[in-house]
DNA sequence: GCTCGTGTACTCGGATAGTCGTTGTCCGAGTCCGGATGG
DNA sequence: CCATCCGGACTCGGACAACGACTATCCGAGTACACGAGC
């Protein structure tokens, strides 16, 4: 059971974006920033348009830019829009099947699955931390030379032609 | 990401040994009372017994059952035993790759990312309530119903020849 | 009657295929900018 | 000189392959029991 890498790209992309702040910037643009696969990089980036985190603008002079402010985009969002909202443990109720659901009241099972509670429980500490943080936070947390370094490396980046 | 069924098969193997607390329960005894497949069933005990949480025994009259008292086993040792010890969140680095990586002073990199320092903080969080509950707990919390209703179809499934 | 040897049945354990999701890639629809043209 | 039209280039968006992990399966090594033969 792994993440996908999406979640750590999105991250640093929407890191990026709030430093930047200026404008639509083209997934390309982003891409080169970090070294990462620009058509699977878009792909991620639809996912969190999708989510209505980024919005998205065609044409020249068009990319994607943060859909609303970094103090109102949690860690939760972004990895919700990337890896599903689904729960990472599945109770599939094997606990009704086989010899050992067979001849058994059904008033017993009407009570949820103590396993699937526990792993629920779990699960519901993992997703309040990451909506206890935001892009925000992270940025505060961050050196404060990171925003300077970023919007340099970009500008670099958007004088290269071609990319 | 989701995990994998084998965790939901490994609690409930657990759960079901510590309630028989008989000797040795053979993995297809077990795949029968659930329904599931013996030889995959098989594969995941294994791993269990890999991380001595179960122990096994050759031969005729063997099979598995728990290395430990089920005070003893939290919910992380069975997830870690089957899903591997690797994080959730796998940090790459791609914020030293690409544009925004070069020509910056290595002092900058000398402290982690903060990005997998929140999400890391957050599958601390995740472990914590894993590791906080053991297979004791879940016995509690179970109906007083469940023990002996797990007896008694192991005891229907021993009777059946050939399983 | 007791002990020993052998055969059998049963168990775990690792090596071997099938299937689904994630990763990576490509091309088309839509949009904006810049220049050329005509008034 | 200014408004309009057109071409080009760039962007996102969804449709199309390749790889790896999870799922599922099989067969072999090893063990304990049960039975029968011999003492």
């Amino acid at each position: 059971m792994r993440m996908g890498e999406g979640v750590e790209w999105g991250l640093h992309c929407c890191l990026t974006l709030a430093w930047l702040d200026n404008g639509p910037v083209p997934s390309g643009k982003l891409a080169a920033l970090f070294d990462i696969s620009p058509t699977y990089l878009n792909k991620c980036l639809q996912r969190l348009v999708r989510a209505e985190i980024l919005t998205s603008m065609p044409g020249a002079r068009g990319g994607v830019q943060l859909a609303r402010a970094p103090e109102d985009i949690t860690l939760m969002d972004v990895v919700a829009a990337l890896e599903g909202r689904e729960t990472l443990f599945c109770c599939t109720e094997i606990r009704q099947q086989g010899a050992a659901g067979a001849e058994t009241s059904a008033r017993e099972f009407a009570q949820p699955c103590g396993i699937a509670t526990a792993m629920r429980r779990a699960e519901l500490a993992w997703r309040r931390e990451l909506a206890g943080q935001t892009i925000a936070d992270l940025m505060a947390s961050a050196p404060t030379t990171s925003a300077r370094r970023i919007r340099r490396s970009y500008d670099h980046v958007s004088a290269r032609p071609g990319v």
